[in-house]
RNA sequence: GCGAGUGUGGCGGAACUGGUAGACGCGCAUGGUUGAGGGCCAUGUGGCCGUAAGGCUGUGGGGGUUCAAAUCCCCCCAUUCGCACCA
């Protein structure tokens, strides 16, 4: 036969697929549905990266093979294409983001169906387009009117030099990127979601998430819940109390100091009472200058001030205590107090080691004489009162008990997570659709005026004083108040890059719909997406950020389901060559498309499955792909030995056991091992002078989710006039896949010394009887006493002697 | 520091509920395809000893359970990732 070019072919299978529309997703299909999504890409200038076909092939091979098995697939893909690389291109180029992400968009395209992947590229979602950000504006407007989206102070990276807000990107190791001057911390009013009013549900919607463990406890670590109390400390003089957090309300015997956050209202509250005030606005001026990356990485110096003039009650002891102020406490946790139980608390020995503060014992162990005792879940209370004797968590639970009879606490639930700071001083984002008015303060843009479109302008750099640009474009910021009509300024900030990839899975099962981000009967259809794969670093933010949106639309019975994911997986990272992450600077990054010119899509798609192990780091091997085009050559070869003689029964069973494996394999995101034992096939397989027709078809197609152009070609050579695109995947035959026979191996004394054949199934006694008159082993027996037998059928004999 | 994972030939990696360690691929070696190179085919390829038959040894290190351990248990080491002054 002719030789195997993968360039001809594979463009010859691209266009007839996606000519005629081979993987159109139907909508209300009577055939069972399937919802496959791979996180859409954020189409950046340098083009596709090997990582993105590693990220999409796993569900690739699923979708297709799901097509085969009947199933109507949703496969689609889109662009998440605002963001800083594109707008900083832009700026830098002087071309319009709008042009720069449509070629960029083009590029990837085409990038995507060289590649051969059964997207449906009709429902192409693009996050820039207006028609698209319409009902993202619209999700804010839903949000806002239900409270959940409001304004606050932040701090923002600044750079003084640059006058522009910068991204932590931006400004790593507090330097701007651009002109290597100092980063400041500035203060900005800015918008946040209150994503912690769904703490609780997105914590409990994990239940039904199907993925690695690791998966959910980061997550699960990600919104952080622990229980304990709130308690009321008295601050004496001033009309001023302290209320603290706690998981552990039964060391308030043990609480001999307090500490609060540089930030904490205290301070000013009770200024008039504080003698030594000027210290402590000293100590905060300090605490300010540091910026989160100093606050919380330069660990070791526990720095702090204690506050004269006033002290608080501890209400267990009715002692005082005094306050302190230091840095290692976060006016964004809890209540930016903490009652320091030196005792139970390494943080909190330290500091009282430091301070010559007293250290109390009050549960039992430990020497607290030379570091704080914290193996403390359970325990005996000491030295605590009416608590001592008790278990740690009876005493938890009567000390609430207590502070709620005293009215000096409760219990409570405290989160990690914290709000979700929206906003974005940029161009290339979706405007805020809000309006500013001096009478009727914010009001949302009216529903029937979305989208709010980015103005057409030729400057979208960003301003200066850290406000966005859109800020100096008077004719867009200037509008009417669409309550009172009078005079009023659109918000300039746009949204943050997470806000678009939010809920693109909705839009993919009605992408065109102009009247509501998508119909609900078709969401009813399609949802839940019913496998999701991406990147391990997004499990946190984008994963939850969506699942948040998700659950308030489902609230607002716009999303038939509670949660959009019925499973997850995450694929690891391909590294360069030189085993280091791939990275332009370092100058190791793999580009796919020449390795699709010089060996074939069919044989990249192949390498990068059988790499290794899926959901972990592989680097990348150049000679390893020469091995994936082999074995295509092989199976191309193959093709000469087909006949219509009667294949060997061997070779019949290998290939119901192939099936087996191979099917299985897919479905565990094993396709390493899938590929080995196709290649094990084909090796045994060519060492026949002929292969039976139906075993060659069987074997293609359990090969064409995998490698479908090739596939796809050799069928046709067949002779067979339908494609492969819905051919029904082979089914392994249980009654096939038995051997006749079996390798027994003998051992003895659990070491192996020989190796017999025997039929399939010879019960026991007959292995042993077998098993023990051979000559080998009698040999090594040499008239010992066996002392004991162990029997395995179809495995082993282990003679122990 | 806490949590999760990983550690197996020269390399990427296999090994089901404990039962032939190293599947499959790369690389390498020898031979063939009668010029070379490439390609392809065959054979071999953990280490040590041995011409060979064969033997010993071997899954990060140390101990243990078991007829039998890469797999289970305990202690250590290395490494990756996540979180990180979280009260």
């Amino acid at each position: 036969m002719t030789q195997y070019e993968p360039k001809k072919l594979e463009k010859k299978w691209q266009d007839y697929w996606y000519q005629n529309k081979r993987f159109e997703a139907i909508d209300f299909s009577d055939k069972p549905k399937y919802y496959a999504l791979v996180e859409f890409p954020y189409p950046s200038g340098s083009g596709m990266h090997v990582g993105h076909i590693r990220a999409y092939t796993s569900l690739e091979v699923i979708a297709r093979k799901r097509r085969m098995e009947g199933f109507n697939v949703l496969f689609p893909i889109g662009f998440d294409a605002f963001g800083l690389p594109t707008e900083n291109y832009a700026i830098k180029a002087n071309i319009h983001p709008r042009k720069v992400t449509d070629d960029n968009i083009l590029v990837f395209t085409e990038q995507l169906k060289a590649s051969g992947f059964s997207f449906d590229f009709d429902r192409v979602v693009d996050t820039t387009d207006a028609n698209y950000y319409h009902w993202t504006q619209w999700i804010f407007i839903q949000l806002f009117k239900q409270g959940l989206a409001y304004r606050n102070k932040t701090y923002v990276n600044y750079c003084t030099s640059c006058q522009v807000v910068l991204s932590n990107e931006e400004s790593q190791g507090g330097q701007c990127d651009r002109c290597d001057s100092p980063v400041v911390q500035r203060e900005k009013d800015v918008w946040f979601l209150k994503i912690t009013a769904y703490a609780e549900k997105l914590l409990a919607g994990l239940d039904t998430l199907e993925t690695l463990p690791r998966i959910k406890s980061e997550q699960a670590n990600w919104i952080g819940k622990s229980v304990g109390a709130i308690i009321h400390f008295d601050v004496p003089k001033t009309d001023q109390q302290l209320k603290v957090f706690t998981t552990r309300p039964d060391t308030l015997f043990g609480a001999t100091f307090m500490v609060i956050a540089p930030e904490h209202p205290l301070l000013e509250n009770a200024r008039s009472h504080i003698t030594n005030i000027q210290a402590v606005q000293t100590y905060q001026k300090q605490a300010k200058l540091k910026t989160e990356f100093e606050r919380t990485q330069l660990i070791k110096d526990k720095t702090g001030i204690r506050l004269e003039g006033i002290e608080a009650i501890n209400p267990g002891t009715k002692a005082t205590v005094p306050i302190f102020v230091a840095d290692y406490v976060m006016m964004g946790y809890g209540t930016g107090a903490i009652m320091a139980v030196p005792g139970h608390d390494t943080r909190d020995y330290a500091f009282a080691k430091t301070y010559d503060l007293e250290i109390k014992e009050v549960i039992l162990g430990g020497d607290l004489s030379k570091e704080a005792y914290t193996n403390t879940d359970e325990g005996t209370l000491v030295n605590s009162d009416f608590l001592n004797g008790m278990p740690v968590e009876q005493a938890i639970g009567s000390m609430i008990e207590y502070l709620v009879q005293e009215n000096r606490g409760f219990k409570a639930i405290n989160f990690k997570m914290k709000d979700w700071a929206f906003n974005r001083q940029r161009y290339w984002g979706e405007p805020i659709p809000i309006i500013h008015c001096h009478q009727c303060g914010m009001v949302p843009v009216p529903e029937e005026s979305l989208p709010v479109t980015l103005p057409e302008v030729t400057s979208f750099a960003p301003s200066t004083d850290g406000e966005s640009p859109l800020a100096g474009i008077e004719e867009w910021v200037n509008v009417p108040c669409p309550q009172c009509q009078g005079k009023a300024k659109r918000e300039t900030d746009t949204m943050p890059q997470w806000a678009g990839s939010s809920w693109y899975f909705l839009r993919y099962t009605d992408p065109h719909n102009a009247k509501k981000l998508a119909d609900y009967d078709r969401l009813k259809y399609w949802l839940p997406v019913d496998w999701y794969n991406g990147g391990m670093e997004h499990v946190t933010r984008h994963v939850i950020y969506s699942r948040f949106w998700h659950h308030f639309l489902y609230d607002m019975n716009v999303v038939p389901t509670k949660e959009p994911y019925k499973k997850r997986t995450a694929q690891g990272l391909i590294l360069g060559p030189d085993g280091d992450k791939m990275s332009k600077s370092k100058g190791n990054v793999v580009n796919p498309t020449e390795t699709i010119n010089r060996y074939g899509a069919d044989t990249l798609r192949l390498y990068i499955l059988f790499i290794g192990d899926y959901e972990q780091a592989t680097p990348w091997n150049e000679s390893g792909v020469k091995g994936a085009r082999r074995f295509l050559d092989k199976v191309w070869r193959l093709f000469d030995n087909v006949s219509n003689q009667k294949d060997a029964p061997y070779l019949v069973t290998l290939l119901h056991q192939t099936i087996e494996g191979v099917s299985n394999d897919i479905e565990q995101v094993k396709f390493n091992t899938a590929i080995a034992k196709l290649m094990t096939f084909v090796n045994e397989a060519q060492k026949y002078p002929t292969i039976h027709k139906e075993t060659y078809l069987t074997f293609l197609k359990l090969l064409n989710p995998l490698a479908p152009h090739i596939t796809e070609e050799l069928n046709q050579r067949l002779g067979n006039a339908n494609d492969l695109v819905f051919a029904p995947f082979p089914i392994a035959d249980p009654s096939q896949m038995i051997e006749d026979k079996a390798v027994i191996v003998i051992s003895i004394n659990g070491k192996v010394r020989d190796k017999i054949e025997v039929a399939k199934d010879v019960d026991k006694e007959t292995l042993e009887k077998i098993a023990v008159s051979q000559p080998k082993i009698q040999e090594w027996c040499d008239n010992k006493p066996i002392k004991k037998v162990i029997v395995i059928p179809n495995k082993l004999v282990n003679i122990v002697i």
